[in-house]
DNA sequence: AATGAGATCGTCT
DNA sequence: GACGATCTCATTG
């Protein structure tokens, strides 16, 4: 059930953001298990994307992270204020990594109304990056998680999409990477209510 | 429905 | 010291 470490070496960081549309992210915090259907991710393109905290081949404290072998979790404050979970992909010294964006509740939904203070049956629940993690409880503690490991993990639920129902489009709030921003390197499941936002066209 | 501003802080220059 | 891979709420731009 468990996605094995081996699945998030794939070096084809733009197959594994489509290929997580419709796995299960699963965390356990005290006991409480909460998980959710991936609905919505961008990917990140290592050191040639100008969007990448990893551009340039840059190497900080935070971004060391994303050079480890796939199969890693990047967890970062954005704003000051949220939290934005990331799957490091790839082999190691391949920053490439993927943004989970939108994620659909499945277990433990009385939990993530909890923590959003906010019923599950309302989209804004767990839509956007940093609504997905605070739904599912992910801070700056699930950085560089195994994601095979107890605390945070993603299962195939053998959920599949039509691949017409697969939206490919520009990244959002990216617009500092200038012709890297036109990319359409977001995907979303179209029609889904859960997907954020920003041109959700189909 | 659309727009705008404020919140808030770790990271890097 | 500046700046975000954003969200929410208030206003009507």
């Amino acid at each position: 059930m468990k996605l094995p470490f081996s699945y998030y070496q794939n070096p084809d960081v733009l197959f594994l953001a489509k290929d997580l549309l419709g796995k299960v992210l699963f965390t356990e915090i005290d006991g409480e298990i909460t998980a959710a259907i991936i609905v919505e991710t961008e990917a990140y393109f290592g050191i040639h994307d100008k969007a990448s905290h990893a551009y340039g081949g840059k190497r900080t404290e935070r971004t060391e992270i994303m050079y480890a072998q796939g199969g890693i979790s990047y967890v970062y404050l954005c704003y000051g204020i949220h939290h934005l979970f990331n799957v490091v992909t790839s082999i190691e010294n391949e920053p490439h990594a993927v943004l989970v964006r939108a994620v659909e509740p499945l277990i433990g939904q009385e939990i993530m109304e909890l923590r959003r203070n906010m019923p599950s049956t309302k989209s804004a629940i767990s839509s956007g990056p940093g609504s997905a993690a605070k739904a599912l409880g992910i801070n700056r503690s699930f950085n560089k998680k195994e994601l095979t490991g107890e605390e945070i993990w993603l299962e195939d639920h053998n959920i599949r999409y039509n691949p017409d129902d697969i939206i490919a489009s520009p990244r959002v709030g990216v617009a500092y990477a200038q012709e890297d921003a036109l990319l359409p390197w977001r995907f979303f499941i179209k029609g889904n209510k859960y997907v954020s936002k920003p041109n959700k066209v189909e």
